[in-house]
DNA sequence: GGGATGCTTCGATTACGATCGAAGTATGAA
DNA sequence: TTCATACTTCGATCGTAATCGAAGCATCCC
């Protein structure tokens, strides 16, 4: 009867908290199991197999078995810019399910969206790479310059691993907390794991947070000034 | 207990179908009543009533008074960004309530996005005036350039009232036809009134298409050359 | 094999919200 | 004033989906 695509399918998926609750647990990048999403959610264990087959038959999560485990992990890309999104805009309405505490200044300043960097130093970092013209905009995507990819493989990223998937290298996503974007796609991944694989970051356990060691906060800063 | 803003809220406001109707409806750009609203989601006055209520709650909906009558319109440009978002998140994953059908071409060539043209004419647009410089990306937002604006004013668009509100000029929109970018924004509305008005284009009767006249198409192509 | 863990399926309960009829309020027209 | 239109509020019904207990299947460990 109407035109255009389902919205209320997707927005009653998102829109039950036990869902809801397991999405943003995702949202910290790792796999998780079919029980930790339980716990995470507050729910029993029957309950969330319930929930994460029809997350997953919606298309947002995908699902892999290792042994006796089921570990569960959003689907694509842009399923995560997708929730991002959604969360900036909730964030601007003052929907929030928690008073303002101590973590939140952390998360603001660096955490996970996914599976790349976000907050302040995210941002930082896209504005960096943007100034010194190793990123550019061209339409609505946004491309690696050739300066970019040798600085990129300077840094030991394997560039031409990047090219052979068949995800976007570079993308932008949308903060909620900075209401600026900052970089997604194989690369914004790439990066944040060489930050971690360098001992220059750390991932807080059980939080989206990511908290940057004294020696990694100088590496970021020479990498990408100001 | 969790972090971060609630998108079930918004979720749930998103995934009842009847509400979605009417959201989708919305997006037409068109302020409608509340009789017109129940019509679109087929349902009675009474629950279509308390549907706008909820919406307007949760800070979707804005409406005004007119006489008898109840105008509902989409609260913000944000609103609409959202929307387009998740129905591009929709339609990657084949979520389409209708099957397709002879008006959907129509649609991909040019639509209003709440306020603001989408669709091919939308990105070609877009491109267009990204390639002659006369708006450009800095980091996450758009700005006109004087170039921009001296065109702007050329086409008789009042530059100076859209810098009165508080509302950003320009903004980009993610197209879920195209899967690129278009111009949204107090301009992008600017500019897609002054198209009807100088009678270019006309909208399509309960439908989000934009249909152009020869005049307007040639007007059109070399207003914004490819 | 036996036992433990991880998860799914089934079935029954429950609770919430969508729905509409009926009645009430506000605005406009005659 | 009287009637009609536009909409809201109240109250009752009804359906669906979330929930969990119990049982079943798979995998791993000893």
């Amino acid at each position: 009867m109407k035109e255009g695509p389902d919205i209320a399918l997707i927005g009653s998926l998102i829109g039950d908290p036990a869902r809801a609750n397991m999405l943003t647990a995702l949202m910290g990048g790792r796999a998780l199991t079919a029980t930790e999403l339980a716990t995470h959610a507050g729910i029993t264990l029957q309950t969330a197999s319930s929930h994460l087959s029809k997350l997953e038959a919606g298309g947002l999560l995908s699902q892999r078995k290792q042994g006796r485990h089921r570990y569960y992990q959003l689907a694509e890309d842009e399923v995560g810019l997708m929730l991002e999104n959604l969360m900036g805009f909730a964030a601007s309405r003052g929907m929030n399910r928690h008073r303002p505490g101590p973590k939140d200044p952390a998360l603001r300043k660096a955490r996970v969206c996914y599976n790349h960097l976000a907050g302040d130093y995210g941002v930082r970092m896209y504005d960096s790479l943007l100034a010194e013209k190793q990123i550019e905009i061209s339409g609505d995507d946004l491309a690696l310059t050739s300066a970019g990819q040798s600085r990129v493989e300077a840094l030991g990223i394997d560039y031409s691993a990047l090219t052979k998937s068949r995800r976007p290298i570079c993308r932008t996503c949308l903060d909620w907390s900075e209401r600026r974007s900052h970089l997604a796609g194989s690369l914004g991944e790439a990066l944040l794991t060489l930050f971690i694989d360098k001992g220059w970051a750390k991932r807080e356990a059980n939080s989206r947070a990511i908290r940057f060691t004294a020696n990694g906060e100088k590496a970021f800063s020479e990498l990408f000034p100001q």
